[in-house]
DNA sequence: ATAGAATGAGACACCGGTGTCTCATCTGAT
DNA sequence: ATCAGATGAGACACCGGTGTCTCATTCTAT
């Protein structure tokens, strides 16, 4: 049974990743709770979604650490970042899919210094000239971050095995879909 | 001012695909009627919600008859089906992001069949060596769903100039992040 | 075993959105 | 000019979710 906090917020991130929309009592039975408790932890409705949101970002930061992608070629810290990241890859689907959460200024905050980084790792590859050039550090990011949140949602619904989401997500987004007669 | 409906579910694509849950209000101020119109037009919310869907989905059939995605090699359609899609990549973003959708038996036998014939044009293009086999083709469909959608969103925000739209969302998945120092 | 705290189940009022109605106004055709 | 149809604005009841409360039950520490 999930009693403290950080429990609920995980299972609330996995209903609200697939129905952004779930009613309350849907998220205090998937934490294994009633509606009065979750109530207690949590004042109302937006208070959740904030710290849902809250929760979810601190972990991508933490996946961020964990990566050290401010370290290293920029390939290799990709590779770490993807690594690190699609473990948590539901909890980027959610974010990707909460609009509403751009509203709060502190969760706005925290969101954009995550991307910075990211963009950051991109400007930097590119610099050294792992990363191409045409496509810009800013766009690279956000379409990491769609195919992040691509993997949680396959992987929730059964499309896409765990156990491959790493290698899919890292291989697609360096390699691309075209087969190539030789690697560089 | 928007008095026919397809008018109407083109607004309310605009509005939803970024706020699924934008009240009725919302969604007649776009589309430039009333409420009372809108209800006239459309029993209510779930039937209207229901009919974007399926204009949604028809637009990108008609995207992937206008690709003739299962003519030609599958580099060259892809890049036709990109071309095709990005002008209603806002729409792709509206389908991704709503799931409840998926609980209409229509819409979902309408959505699989367009699933597929992406699915088989991946899945004929790995047999003709263009494509990575390394990555299901089931992956690839997906992730390039989830790049259109990511494509939609940036643009209707304004992070991507429609201009570069189509170009970035081509060269990034079929050529990857990756920089090569020769093409094949 | 017992007292204190925490939880679950249920009841209930409140609120916002929705669905429906009416009526005034506007448009367009004859 | 006149009439029929369509639209907009507003009012209003209904409904589902939310927020709050109470009370019985369970858990926990002493």
């Amino acid at each position: 049974m999930a009693t403290d906090r950080d429990s609920v917020l995980e299972a609330a991130v996995g209903v609200l990743s697939r129905r952004p929309t779930a009613h309350l009592d849907e998220i205090a039975r998937a934490a294994g709770i009633s509606r009065a408790t979750l109530h207690r932890i949590f004042p109302g409705r937006e208070a959740l979604i904030r710290e849902v949101g809250a929760h979810s970002l601190r972990k991508v930061a933490g996946a961020l650490d964990t990566a050290a992608v401010e370290e290293g070629d920029a390939q290799s810290a990709l590779r770490r970042l993807v690594d690190a990241v699609v473990p948590d890859a539901a909890l980027c689907a959610f974010i990707a899919g909460e609009s509403q959460l751009y509203d709060d200024p502190e969760i706005n905050e925290l969101w954009e210094i995550q991307d910075a980084r990211v963009r950051a790792l991109f400007l930097r590859g590119q610099q050294e000239g792992v990363f191409r050039i045409e496509l810009s550090a800013g766009w690279l990011s956000e379409a990491f971050f769609d195919l992040v949140a691509g993997v949680g949602w396959a992987v929730q619904d059964g499309r896409l095995a765990p156990r491959d989401s790493a290698f899919s997500l890292a291989e697609l987004f360096l390699g691309g879909a075209l087969r190539r007669t030789e690697t560089p």
